[in-house]
DNA sequence: TTCATTTGACCTCG
DNA sequence: CGAGGTCAAATGAA
């Protein structure tokens, strides 16, 4: 409704028509005997995704505010203080924004509010969309975790210099299963991502900043049950948990994503790059939460990345990648030579050639 | 040359 | 003191 402007509909006919497109393409490849049948499944992938995504904007179109960059789910939220790994200190604006936090002195965890999402990415379809939420991440450190296997990566907004964005991400692999990631993110985007501007649509009524319109946002109450409809449709992989928001979370959930830049790096350890990158778009923003629940819903990573959107620029940066994507997809799923792959985004190290996605092997 | 990642050291909190 | 988080020099990639 409100929420949704013609630039909604407009991005839903898109939607549908590039689904209508890729279909008529598949059936194309259906007939050529040279097109792979990885490009063939990539295809399917990608309409799955389309229509996943209109019917999500369907869904929401009436509750939801704004558009997300990329997708996000917000599911569930709790504010659970200690959550994953809190720690005392750190924020990331201590020492370079210490002005921000003039409060006590003590702004510490609790004045960020954090969310955390799982991810799970599934090799085989490519994950390629799940890491990618929209926004310029940059690694500033990673950490061996007391209890974990694999280590915790840090990433901050690529533009937290020139703009003073503080929103920052931790991204850890689960230990009992390696295709999943939690990705903590906390602060709000308070920068203007070029690359996702989203086309303007409508004033944004719940943010109280400079949400450009692509971040996601934390779940709200209204949206808790529109967004349960939609989670059936997402939940195959990716959990949303949110901690520390209160009542009104302006802050942006971003969704899940791996080290933009490096993603190519990274890639090369698991999951193809491009793979990460692309991914998520796919959905369009829901944001679902389940009230006061703590559900945890997981996000496929597989399925989305493909399609691109009518925001604005995003469409760019998806294209270019996805042929990579395609290469590399079939490289990473065909195990045989799959060389050194790792699932972490954070982690650079190299995994056996022989790697597989079982917990078993990861290293520590 | 610029920008991002890597990685060990350092800092702060509990 | 240990753990978690961040800094910053070194390194690498585009």
């Amino acid at each position: 409704m409100e929420n949704m402007g013609d630039w909604e509909q407009k991005t839903l006919v898109n939607e549908l028509t590039l689904g209508r497109e890729l279909a008529r393409q598949l059936q194309i490849h259906l007939n050529v005997p040279s097109s792979s049948r990885e490009t063939r499944e990539m295809l399917v992938q990608k309409i799955q995704a389309s229509y996943e995504k209109a019917l999500s904007m369907l869904n929401l179109s009436s509750s939801i505010t704004e558009p997300n960059p990329r997708g996000s789910v917000a599911i569930g939220l709790s504010e659970s203080p200690h959550s994953l790994s809190g720690s005392p200190r750190s924020e990331d604006s201590d020492r370079d924004f210490k002005d921000l936090d003039p409060k006590d002195g003590s702004r510490k965890r609790k004045g960020t509010p954090r969310w955390t999402q799982q991810v799970r990415v599934s090799p085989a379809m490519g994950l390629e969309g799940s890491l990618d939420d929209g926004f310029s991440w940059r690694k500033y450190g990673q950490k061996g975790i007391l209890g974990a296997k694999y280590p915790r990566g840090y990433y901050r907004c690529t533009h937290r210099i020139v703009q003073g964005c503080l929103a920052t991400k931790q991204v850890q692999r689960s230990d009992e299963d390696p295709t999943i990631f939690d990705i903590t993110y906390r602060g709000r985007h308070t920068c203007t991502q070029a690359s996702h501007m989203l086309p303007p649509s409508q004033p944004l009524e719940n943010q109280e900043r400079i949400n450009t319109g692509m971040e996601p946002q934390p779940p709200q109450q209204n949206l808790q049950q529109q967004s349960q409809d939609l989670l059936l449709n997402y939940r195959s992989g990716l959990k949303v948990i949110t901690e520390g928001l209160d009542s009104h979370q302006q802050s942006v959930i971003p969704p899940f994503h791996f080290p933009s830049a490096s993603n190519v790096k990274v890639e090369n350890q698991v999951f193809p790059p491009s793979m990460v990158e692309k991914s998520f778009m796919g959905n369009y923003s829901p944001s679902f939460l389940s009230p006061s629940t703590s559900g945890t819903h997981y996000f496929s990573a597989s399925s989305s990345g493909m399609y691109q959107y009518s925001f604005g620029g995003n469409q760019n940066f998806r294209t270019s990648a996805e042929s990579e994507l395609t290469d590399k997809i079939s490289a990473a799923t065909s195990t045989t030579d799959s060389p050194t792959v790792g699932l972490d985004p954070f982690s650079n190290v190299e995994f056996d050639p022989n790697f597989t996605f079982d917990n078993s092997g990861f290293l520590s």
